[in-house]
DNA sequence: TATAACTTTCAAAAATGTTTGAAAGTTTAG
DNA sequence: CTAAACTTTCAAACATTTTTGAAAGTTATA
């Protein structure tokens, strides 16, 4: 296979399931591009690359950057933004674990934290109190969890985590 | 607070929620409907409770039932269908992961195993080669993890994971 | 200061995803 | 078998999201 195809087949896959995992395609497929290319790229390069325009690339690396998963890069005697992606794949992870906790998980909670807070005055209100309630303790724990995992320096994933995890 | 009145906030609140897990809007409020309904629901009820359509209930509770979360249920005496929701949230949460492990993650493996098991003929193919690797690796300690975690009895999150995690 | 090199914005167009509702299909009871 | 009670399908309407590209904005340098 040539390197070209394989490069191409990678993009390609990464902007389907971009779509899959709730972020757009365009975004998904800017982001593998960073990932296989060992250089910086300018928007023009992106552009070219994976024919989109000007607006679009802009947009895309600009949400990139809010995901702190790519990063603009300043070359001295160059006017043009340059673009790359954090190429350890750890720390790309964790980088969108936190965000995620924070735009996906933190409102859910403020919302069951608000309700559960809330003097329901009703008979039936047991079950919706009991429902409610399950998903909060889960989804603290969970938050917990995911603080733990992002807090810690260690790969967890080849460290003592995986191990207790494996083992038995 | 009326007990309506929370209801509805929780189910709005949800299918928001759901937009931004990537999940559709209605597909999420019926979920929530159906989570804080003690009796099972039928179309109808979904229907009017909602003001959605019968297609519209139809395709959606349909798809619930493919990840595993709702079930259909008969009752003695009545030739209508009814819907109930999988009560135990972390029963929910755990076939919640074994869909999404199939459905995003291993089509992921898939596509990078297949590329490293390339040769690719090109000098310039150690970058592309060492960062699909990386993910590679990646993914396959999060599956095994994932694995672990949807095939141990316990609940994970009051277990011996938490106490492991939180400990320290 | 003027101009060239660049980046950002945003309204309109295109693409994609969702919902409707009526028609077709299926099942049960009589 | 037939009618009634239900469920499923799917093309068209609607809604949302994404993309474009030209214009406006910004910055560096001559």
């Amino acid at each position: 296979m040539k390197l070209k195809e394989a490069q191409e087949k990678f993009i390609s896959a990464w902007g389907t399931f971009g779509t899959q995992w709730g972020i757009n395609r365009t975004m998904a497929q800017i982001h593998a591009l960073l990932l296989i290319s060992e250089k910086s790229l300018s928007a023009e390069d992106i552009m070219k690359e994976l024919n989109i325009s000007r607006g679009n690339v802009n947009m895309n690396v600009r949400e990139l950057m809010l995901w702190g998963i790519v990063h603009k890069v300043l070359k001295f005697g160059e006017r043009k933004e340059f673009f790359t992606a954090e190429k350890d794949i750890y720390k790309t992870a964790i980088q969108i674990m936190k965000e995620r906790r924070k735009r996906e998980l933190v409102p859910v909670l403020n919302l069951l934290s608000e309700l559960g807070s809330e003097k329901i005055e009703d008979d039936n209100a047991n079950h919706f109190q009991k429902v409610t309630g399950d998903i909060y303790s889960f989804g603290e724990s969970t938050n917990k969890m995911l603080d733990k995992m992002v807090k810690t320096d260690e790969h967890w994933f080849t460290g003592p985590l995986m191990k207790f995890l494996v083992k038995k």
